[in-house]
DNA sequence: CAACAGATGCAACAAAGTTGCAAAGATAAT
DNA sequence: ATTATCTTTGCAACTTTGTTGCATCTGTTG
């Protein structure tokens, strides 16, 4: 599934700054920041049309996002056998870095009477992979 | 345990700001926002003064922030006897309330090898007591 | 109640995100 | 291929959120 396909399936204008975007997500294969995509990215765009990219594309089902503390947020692809199923999202106290952790789903909830819950959104803190034997 | 004997606890200097805000969040019994805070704080505050009592309130564990989407942050008192032990959060689509559900502690996570787990978040969404029954 | 440490208010700034509008680009039909 | 149409992009201005430095004021301890 190329970044083409990708844009047409949800009927997306394929446009070179959602390619960019696409591709640079791709190519990461961790979690990016706006500031991440912005030096990665070829060619310059506007704050403006990034945002604007964001939404679109979290909308369609494309991205998510994950904001880590209100100052830290990453956009990272969602995988597209698995849309509706949530998983862990995995940050690193040390560098910072978000990984989706595919295939361990987010275990279930046990909530008070009358609660009906909908999306649960599960964010584990520690040590990445990298930074944990050291 | 009242304001005073809490902030006394802590090395906290006794100060009407953060007596107020406490007040107010013993008496909401919900998370509340900066500016839920601030309508109901008697006397202006600025809103330095909120951001860096917020901060100490935080560094201290009387208070924990909570932070939904980026543009939605609230803050709720920790319950004294469960410092260290997550909960869960609850956020209400409709009313936008977020509750701290005592009580029910996070699920224990399964993650790959070389990930080490020092703390989780985890954020349900969906309707909470009052608006599920419509 | 004096002296010190710490908290507050103000001003200025930085970062994050949004909105309206005109120009540019993509798509589809001729 | 070229036009007509709809969508996206860039720009400018603005709002919201959060931070920093410094002078002033308040709480606490002796």
């Amino acid at each position: 599934m190329d970044t083409k396909d990708l844009l047409h399936k949800h009927n997306l204008v394929r446009t070179s700054c959602r390619e960019s975007i696409i591709g640079v997500m791709l190519q990461s294969g961790v979690a990016v920041s706006e500031e991440e995509i912005k030096n990665k990215v070829e060619g310059n765009y506007d704050r403006t049309t990034f945002y604007r990219t964001f939404k679109t594309l979290i909308s369609s089902g494309i991205v998510h996002k994950i904001v880590v503390d209100n100052q830290v947020v990453k956009y990272a692809l969602t995988e597209t056998d698995n849309v509706d199923v949530q998983h862990i999202h995995f940050y690193c106290n040390e560098c910072g870095q978000v990984n989706c952790i595919e295939g361990e789903p987010v275990p279930a909830v046990v909530l008070p009477e009358g609660y009906k819950p909908v999306q649960a959104e599960l964010l584990v803190k520690g040590l990445c992979k990298n930074c944990s034997h050291g």
